[in-house]
DNA sequence: TGCGGGGATGTGAGCGGTCACAATCCCCCC
DNA sequence: GGGGGGATTGTGACCGCTCACATCCCCGCA
């Protein structure tokens, strides 16, 4: 189970390096480590016999001595979904220059499979691991993770002692709840992402708070499972209930498997019914119509998540829990005062 | 820099867990690499060592001597796109128990950029680099890779010495466009991807061949840049053309964007205009109309990704490359018989 | 002329595993 | 009863780097 030989000879190492410039290991060791009190002149000697042999340091010995890998892993349940997909490209580009990111993706969300994903993480020795896998199954997990290691969940709040980040679900929710209220719709319904997954039951959260500071009625829930397919299911009910004027969707893609319901019922978005998703993916400015929605910043999302993990790997504090990012509320044509 | 002080007391090590089952380092290494020749109930001992200490080898440590660090790259260029996030995804799976998964986007990928991942990887210790960037540029750089790496390319053809693993991007284009000739259209236009993609290349040409096939005319090509927005865009120049009937798109979103430009001129779909994609993503069953596009199965991809991967790490030997995997053609309604 | 002191460099000991090899032990058979 | 051989276990070197410490050189100053 070598690895075989790559190449003629083995790669050249540390000592190598020290022989050709004709100082010691230390020195070339200390040449790339920055340290002063190295003489220019030795440093270039170093440096050039560094290129001429191709050196490239030894990560596992480092890593052996330092303890450091500049590793941090990504557990994640689906980074096909748009959200999910978002967030790792935020975090990896946050990380570029100062971590490399490890990925794993858990194929449920349960204890166990959550549970495992760390474990695997922490025995490649990774140095912290932000979660994106918003369910109260894995949070729970999480919260009493045995593993002694640095941990974010990120995407939805959680509790303490376990950090996250997250936009500001909720207030999210509410705003465009508001909006439509606001458009003179008597309720508004909602299609909520499944039940446990705790951006999902924020985002009910807020649509039921500003039901009620409206003093609206508000209507049963509908849930689907994030995809276009279940809101193309749930809509087929919805379509059916003439009440209902305004819809939010718990995201994007629900919207649009509603909005297919509505048009093949003969229900015109926004003339008969309006929807608002949630998430704006790049395609919303394209449905027909096109979509009013709540955008999320996955890229300042994942610039918090790292620095909250990197306090968290250093400090080793709690530190008091970041703000929720406020998303951003984009008003498109699918969503229109109602009928009469 | 060091890492602070996790816990109260350093990890346990080897010895600690030899000294507790009161046998030597040696076995205890023995244990742990399914040796055969440990008497079971040594074995036994030296397990229960393990788990009182909460013992986890030092993958460092292991590296230095093995060389192998389980771990693999993969560079690509925007993990939020639809196709390089499946690929990542299948390509993730695929690994998950043999191998780690690191993740780099290249800002751009231009060769420096292209070429400053692979060495970044390389640095790392990974023991292969899978590189989505399916841009000549990245192509080229990567052929003449200095750093002495095993390298596959993903999504698209490329030439020898470079390995690579892809959907036959030509043959998808191909049969989509028979598809269209044989509803009667007389010709089809096309909406391509970007130049020096080769995806969006390699579609071109199984566009053209098949037009040529059928001795159709060959409209000149509109080219986007994978969004929506662009289809929009390109899609308000298609729609003021009359005699376009039919027209293949080098993704689904350049087709909803498409799709929406066409109805915002009051051209139907698919009664004026008959419209194809490329992708499946997964709304796009569910856009207006549903979508008839070409399927990729970024699973299988993945696997033979890795597969291929592993071929080179092992054998170092360049294997046959490996046979394209056949896109599937999903009809649904947005191609139809032109009007008359 | 001799001495203190800081900059520049070298030396050797680990870090925590695995590998090659040596040493035991045990059982069987002549 | 002694020898052979395989199973089982132990010993020490070594992977390539950083750390702590020792050494050396050179200058300024008494």
């Amino acid at each position: 189970m070598a690895l075989p030989d790559r190449g003629r000879t083995r790669p050249p190492v540390m000592t190598d390096v020290a022989q050709l410039a004709g100082v010691s290991h230390q020195t070339v060791s200390r040449v790339l480590n920055d340290h002063p009190n190295v003489r220019p002149q030795t440093r270039e000697l170093v440096l050039a016999a560094i290129t001429e042999l191709g050196y490239r340091p030894n990560a596992a010995a480092r890593t052996l001595v330092t303890r450091r890998t500049h590793t941090l892993g990504v557990i994640s349940f689906d980074t096909t979904l748009y959200g999910p997909a978002s967030m790792l490209y935020g975090i990896e580009r946050a990380a570029q220059d100062s971590y490399f990111v490890s990925i794993a993706s858990a194929p449920t969300l349960d204890r166990r499979s959550v549970l495992d994903a760390v474990d695997r993480f922490a025995g490649q020795g990774v140095e912290g691991v932000i979660v994106i896998v918003p369910q109260t199954s894995a949070v729970e997990a999480l919260t009493s993770c045995p593993v002694d290691i640095p941990l974010v969940a990120m995407g939805c709040r959680t509790s303490p002692p376990l950090q996250s980040v997250a936009v500001d679900n909720a207030e999210g929710a509410a705003v465009a709840t508001r909006y439509l209220l606001g458009l003179g719709h008597r309720t508004v319904h909602h299609l909520s992402g499944p039940p446990s997954w705790l951006d999902a039951e924020a985002r009910v959260e807020g649509w039921q708070q500003a039901l009620r500071e409206a003093g609206a009625e508000e209507p049963d829930l509908v849930s689907g499972d994030w995809s276009a397919a279940s809101g193309y299911a749930m809509g087929q009910q919805i379509a059916q209930d003439d009440s209902v004027t305004a819809v939010l969707c718990a995201n994007d893609p629900m919207a649009l498997g509603l909005m297919r319901a509505l048009s093949e019922r003969g229900r015109r978005v926004p003339e008969d019914v309006s929807v608002v998703g949630f998430d704006d993916i790049p395609e919303a400015a394209y449905f027909l119509p096109p979509l009013t929605t709540v955008r999320q910043d996955f890229g300042e999302l994942g610039r918090r998540a790292l620095d909250t993990l990197v306090g968290l790997i250093f400090d080793r504090e709690v530190a008091a829990p970041p703000d929720p990012v406020i998303p951003q509320f984009v008003v498109r044509s699918s969503a229109a005062p109602p009928a009469a």
